[in-house]
DNA sequence: GTAGGGTTAG
């Protein structure tokens, strides 16, 4: 060995070194006591050979000490092909317990090389590198020399950690003991270097060997698909097929999964085409893999004809239809699917849920959730953020808050996409404290952990503080992408910073090569008009170097309805509605900006329009969530189990807030009636409905939180401000763009929303 | 008497 490569072993852990009398005698004791079929059936002599072939036919390690018991019985005691059988059955088999190997093992005065490996086999079959290490660096201090199964037994258990530190060393040992020209020592070592993302070294390793088989190149392969290499793998599949090699059903599976990674089609068809013109007989792995490539390239109707045709299907099979459905947004379909599919283990159960997610159906993921814990599957890290997704989106902190105890209790991997969407989530429920403690405790930070921080200040209305976190991300040198840029410049909009947004926006390009989109533009003219430079933000329209779409247009008619702006909000309106002829949201902020102008001229034409066009009002719809169960309104509704209780507290709530102050505001109502039946309209306002269901259903003190889709309407606001203050209860709604925290009869917005 | 390679999910 190189004197650069010594290697530093591990102490050993356990009993190698003394041969323990006292072990001997309780092992013993312990084959001799185990449950005993056999011995009616069987008996032995000494002066026999010893009947090894009993071994065979082995299930269980109770049999297993039966049959060691019998030996022992005969006088085989210390017969080296007993102990041998025993080891090795210990070692490969499912049931084998590597304790009863090491006691076994341990009695053992000189082992044979053949039992060392097995013993190092058995270790990397437990996933138990370390024990493997602890064996090798054994058998050195006992002078036994590896052979050309150690390393491939030995490294075969390795994980990536360990194959980073340990990885050189033993690639010297392998080396030095020249087992370096064995094709199956170089498979291991191009398999452990590409295990631990150093796919150079692989790569090195791979092009010295000579005689490369197949599995060489399955391995190397595989290594390019690990480290996130696709294009290498296609082109080693191309060099390999240049080289005359005949790539076997492993390789075509590793290529078609880079194949789907790339994307590539053609690629992939490619492959197909192999398998059919080679009359390779597709196995199940294959033809999965066929399918999720075809699920990749969006052939859903390819991937169909396959599946359909499978003989024998598994649950990787299904599940990848029921993403292929999923990712092209047919989450109805993918359910059917699901429900078809004959057992679902956890990953098909959180590609499903995860579908629901992208289409925004959360009230479904958690019902589903709740099936799920049913059928007693153990959700995963992917489960978990996929639930706290929904939960944001639901602002059901009751049950994110439960999430978080499970993943603890449950020791499900807390990783840093669980932990960023945890904060995600206490951000969009609004609660600041709880989002920043596991912020604060979190060690490693990614680019989502400080973006999911700068917007979740930024919308709970704590501009100045998105900002300082937005320094804090540059000094930890990491890089802002687009969507950071979003929650800073949503951060300066929603505090009035105008000059600081201006200025962020400027530096995004120049200093952080960030190329401003669409919605960027977005926030700037947002941040321009609400804080009423209306003729800027125009400006900036007009000058943007992209086609404005209708959100812009939309912030700019929103700035418009905020300062009273006629003129502008029809230029605005006409623009948008080009656009989006069929967008409700149009018609009626010009119609609240009418209204609030007085234009009640204009006013009607445009509700006339919309009856023409039969354009309808997208309804305001109010989530609370109480004892971990969300419940719904909408205005006027009446299909809540406890609505007549509801109504009532409603009437007896501003009957009360009436005498501290309240006087309905009618202003944004969109209706063109009378004003006592705009009063009795803003009362029964969604979010109403549900502040009085929350004081209704909650104790004293108790924190009410409301999600609502729409922007809150001023009667509402300037009601939850009461509410907070005769009740002595903090009220925090989440509307369309933002939270508004009620405390002691004020909003955290300060009337900028 | 012992060996190597693969598919599904943010």
């Amino acid at each position: 060995m190189s004197p650069s490569l010594k290697i530093h072993w591990l102490h050993s852990s356990s009993s190698f070194s003394v041969h323990h009398c006292l072990n001997l005698m309780k092992m013993i004791s312990v084959a001799a006591t185990a449950p005993n079929q056999m011995a009616t059936r069987t008996h032995f002599h000494s002066s026999e050979n010893p009947p090894i072939n009993l071994f065979e036919n082995c299930t269980s390690m109770d049999q297993l000490k039966q049959m060691h018991a019998q030996t022992i019985k005969a006088g085989f005691t210390s017969h080296p092909t007993v102990l041998n059988k025993v080891i090795s059955n210990c070692c490969a088999h499912e049931f084998g317990d590597m304790n009863y190997a090491l006691q076994v093992f341990d009695i053992i005065p000189e082992p044979s090389i053949f039992i060392w490996n097995t013993m190092i086999k058995g270790y990397s079959r437990i996933h138990c590198p370390h024990c493997g290490i602890s064996m090798y660096s054994a058998m050195q201090r006992m002078s036994v020399k590896p052979d050309c199964y150690t390393f491939p037994f030995l490294l075969k258990g390795f994980t990536g950690d360990i194959a980073l530190v340990w990885g050189k060393g033993f690639h010297a040992h392998a080396f030095k003991y020249g087992l370096d020209s064995n094709v199956y020592v170089h498979n291991a070592l191009v398999h452990m270097y590409s295990l631990c993302g150093q796919i150079d070294m692989a790569r090195g390793v791979f092009d010295m060997i000579c005689e490369k088989d197949v599995a060489t190149w399955n391995a190397m392969i595989s290594g390019y698909n690990k480290t996130k290499k696709f294009d290498e793998s296609w082109k080693l599949f191309n060099d390999m097929q240049k080289k005359g090699v005949f790539p076997s059903s492993v390789t075509l599976v590793s290529v078609l999964s880079a194949c789907s990674k790339l994307k590539d089609l053609d690629a992939g068809k490619q492959v197909h085409n192999y398998v059919k013109e080679c009359l390779i007989e597709p196995n199940l792995v294959l033809e999965n893999a066929l399918i999720d490539m075809y699920v990749a390239c969006g052939q859903m109707n390819v991937a169909l004809e396959i599946f359909e045709d499978m003989k024998i299907r598994d649950v990787i099979s299904w599940t990848t239809i029921i993403k292929g459905f999923c990712n092209s947004g047919k989450v109805d379909l993918a359910r059917n699917y699901f429900d078809e599919m004959p057992e679902r283990d956890y990953i098909s159960w959180t590609a499903i849920i995860d579908g629901y997610v992208r289409v925004n159906r959360f009230k479904e993921v958690l019902e589903l959730f709740r099936d799920m814990q049913g059928s007693n599957i153990k959700p995963d890290e992917y489960t978990m953020v996929s639930i706290l997704t929904a939960c944001a989106h639901l602002g059901a902190l009751e049950l994110g808050e439960w999430i978080k105890t499970y993943i603890d209790k449950n020791k499900i991997k807390n990783d840093t996409f669980v932990r960023n969407a945890v904060i995600d989530m206490y951000f969009k429920c609004g609660n600041v404290e709880k989002a920043l403690t596991v912020f604060n405790e979190m060690l490693q930070r990614d680019k989502f952990t400080w973006t999911a921080v700068i917007v979740g200040l930024a919308i709970n209305g704590h501009g100045k503080e998105a900002l300082d976190m937005f320094s804090k991300m540059l000094i930890s040198a990491i890089a802002p992408d687009k969507i950071t840029y979003l929650g800073v410049l949503c951060a300066c909009t929603h505090s009035g910073m105008v000059d600081e947004g201006r200025k962020l926006f400027s530096s995004m390009i120049t200093q952080h090569g960030v190329d401003p989109t669409v919605a960027h533009y977005g926030c700037i003219v947002d941040l321009l008009g609400r804080a009423g430079h209306l003729k800027e933000a125009y400006e900036v329209i007009q000058n943007m170097p992209m086609k404005p779409n209708s959100v812009v247009w939309g912030t700019l008619l929103g700035a418009c309805r905020m300062h009273k702006d006629a003129e502008l909000a029809e230029v605005a309106a006409k623009q948008m509605l080009d656009l989006e002829p069929q967008n409700s949201a149009v018609y009626v902020l010009l119609c609240n900006i009418y209204a609030a102008c007085k234009k009640w001229g204009s006013f009607r034409k445009v509700r006339q329009m919309m009856m023409d066009r039969g354009i309808k009002k997208t309804p305001g719809c109010s989530l609370i969530e109480v004892n971990g169960v969300v419940h719904e309104f909408v205005a006027g509704d009446g299909s809540h189990p406890q609505s007549e209780k509801i109504y009532s507290k409603l009437d007896e709530m501003i009957k009360e807030l009436k005498s501290a102050g309240y006087a309905p505001d009618t202003s944004e109502v969109f209706l063109d009636i009378g004003e006592e039946s705009k009063e009795r309209a803003v009362y029964r306002h969604s979010e109403k409905l549900a502040i009085a269901f929350g004081l209704l259903s909650s104790g004293p003190g108790v924190t009410i939180r409301v999600i609502k889709n729409l922007r809150i309407c001023v009667d509402c606001h300037n009601m939850a401000k009461l509410v907070s203050k005769v009740y002595d209860r903090e009220v925090i709604v989440r509307d369309g763009t933002r939270f508004h925290h009620f405390r002691h009869g004020s909003c955290s917005c300060r009337e900028y929303w």
